[in-house]
DNA sequence: CCTATTCATGCAATCGATAGCACAGAATTA
DNA sequence: TAATTCTGTGCTATCGATTGCATGAATAGG
């Protein structure tokens, strides 16, 4: 019978956390046992790992990560780029996205949140950081943040974006669900289509106007009218104003915003000047954020499946993070759509897909 | 003239990232001295500076912070604990919190975010990535990371929430503003005044609450009529609903709530049963989050000091990061009161204080 | 009873950056 | 010209964890 490690140097100096090298030295062996001990090596034996483990947990032993990845070559760390948290949207992502990356065991640094460009200095610690991936979710402006991970070979996915140049995406269906909701307004009974469009340079929203209007003019209406020009509620808001200031006949009476605020900014302005929604006028969005499901909103939508778009997002990447392949890839998915009461419901004909 | 360095041994085998060993070859000089040269060490002569640093540009070297931080003893990450971001308070909160960190070079690594405990695996990543620091926002439920904390000597401050055990925190003076709020309205003329609470195991909300219920009872008016349970607008709107049910001469002419997500609540409830906010029963709630400030809301409410609030955090934490002290402190921050036009106005008397 | 294996563990190098100390050669002073 | 002080760099250990290889003991095979 062994009795307990008999000298046991006296604890060198720092008191800090505890180490392999600390936990080691109390249990008498060397480094390398007390690694594989932790680690479950078979060649450990069962008595040791026990040994290891117990002490282990009573000085409350835990690896230190960053060491680890000098070794590894992995930081478990995934950088992430969010827009403009005015818009729900992108805090539900965040949420999902939180989440399932620690189902996988990855941590999330938090690299950018808001509107604006993003430093040079917070995109450089992207690669100080060694991230073993990167999330982009900003409409825009991500550009500078793709070059970078591009450059340096670093694994980069866009969700709700399609990229321009480098970097794999997964998106929602832009197209299709302008498409979706021109059709379900055109059979309700609406012929006289405006659309208020955010930022003109971000693929969600040319696409969503586009496969709107595209399913309008295929009906063989007018071009529906244009507003807007930037994704946020203020935006829907003044769009919504001059949708009342309009000539009763001359004004549309049904409007698509291309995000929900946006659509919830419309819905606003209209209710304010007297204008029903839908009695008079029908309202839709795109995105299925919580807020618009609310009921003086209760917005017919088509929702982006954003569990899906994350979980595909970081298919990908992880894809990517193993080498298994470079080339990039598009990944869309569809859109569901939600049927509020915003649209009015007339000569709305119910089947055919 | 010097040659650039002749034989330049060819470049060994792996081709991964740049680091001061790869630097130091090419340049032909140790390791030491590209660390000083990038550190601008004054020991290093100008021209071998210039010559190291033009090296560490055309081959985009940037420096592995997990391999300083091993040597250093600092990793730069901050850990981020958030609440529910159905909650935009939180999501603002969050958009300053990487600003301001990014400015004093500190990362945030996103730990949690949503309602629901912090799962083991979560707080241990606390550990694992050795954070200088963690702020935690979450309304509750912090209680694990707090102690996690506490245990191993992370600095640890709450923003937005009192701590019963550990640690510090910036609040915003929950107590001033709900009085200031009764204050208001029982100026206007309100005397049937009721509170839409939160989770009453918060700190925010009690605060809230009583701070108003305090100042009722001060002007010799029965107890305010007590609601809600839970901090979301689904919980609001319920508690307006059954306001809304309330016969007229026993209904509330005034309501708190004690977050602005719970009094947008409110308003869509009683609105929506044909009760005029402000005309019928006036609305006012805590927080400042933008979307009550929108049209349709125009909530009269008391703002928190969100960049205040962060600062002083990140000021706490930094301070016990070098270790200057460990008393733990409570901040209290004043509010800003923004008034809206949610509250009736009548007999309000403009001036003192 | 002696030589192959297997098993459990130790040794030492490694990852990338930093910092203390050593050491040439130049500049200064005696 | 010799002694001394700077200057600018190099050498090497260190941070914490991992891993290939070596080693000693126990076991199996002949």
């Amino acid at each position: 019978m062994k009795e307990s490690p008999p000298p046991l140097p006296p604890e060198p100096p720092r008191a800090g956390r505890a180490t392999v090298a600390s936990l080691a030295r109390r249990a008498g062996v060397a480094t390398s046992t007390v690694s594989r001990a932790l680690r479950n090596d078979p060649r450990i034996s069962p008595e040791m790992r026990e040994r290891i483990a117990a002490l282990a947990l009573e000085v409350g032993y835990t690896p230190n990560v960053l060491a680890r990845s000098l070794v590894g070559g992995q930081s478990g760390l995934i950088g992430l780029v969010l827009g403009p948290v005015e818009n729900p949207f992108y805090a539900e992502l965040m949420q999902k996205a939180v989440a399932q990356a620690a189902a996988r065991g990855w941590r999330l640094l938090l690299l950018h949140a808001g509107p604006g460009p993003i430093e040079d200095a917070t995109a450089e610690a992207l690669l100080q950081y060694r991230v073993d991936g990167c999330l982009i979710t900003s409409a825009e402006l991500s550009s500078r943040a793709a070059a970078i991970c591009a450059a340096n070979r670093v694994p980069l996915v866009m969700v709700n974006r399609v990229a321009w140049e480098h970097g794999s995406a997964v998106s929602c269906d832009n197209h299709a669900a302008g498409a979706l909701l021109a059709d379900l307004l055109l059979r309700a009974g609406h012929r006289r289509l405006a659309v208020v469009t955010g930022n003109a340079r971000t693929s969600t929203s040319t696409e969503r106007a586009e496969g709107f209007a595209r399913q309008v003019a295929a009906a063989g209406l007018p071009a529906p009218l244009r507003l807007g020009g930037d994704n946020s509620h203020a935006m829907g808001y003044r769009a919504g104003q001059e949708i009342a200031a309009m000539p009763p006949e001359a004004r549309p009476d049904a409007v698509l915003g291309v995000s929900d605020i946006l659509a919830m900014g419309v819905m606003d302005a209209l209710r304010e000047a007297g204008i029903g929604v839908p009695e008079a006028v029908s309202v839709v969005g795109i995105d299925g954020i919580g807020a618009a499901r609310r009921p003086p909103y209760n917005l017919t939508t088509v929702a982006q499946p954003l569990e899906a778009m994350v979980e595909r997002g970081l298919d990908l990447l992880q894809e990517r993070m193993q080498g298994r392949t470079r080339a990039e890839e598009v990944v869309l998915l569809r859109g569901t759509l939600i049927r509020g009461r915003s649209v009015r419901e007339s000569a709305e004909t119910p089947g055919s897909a």
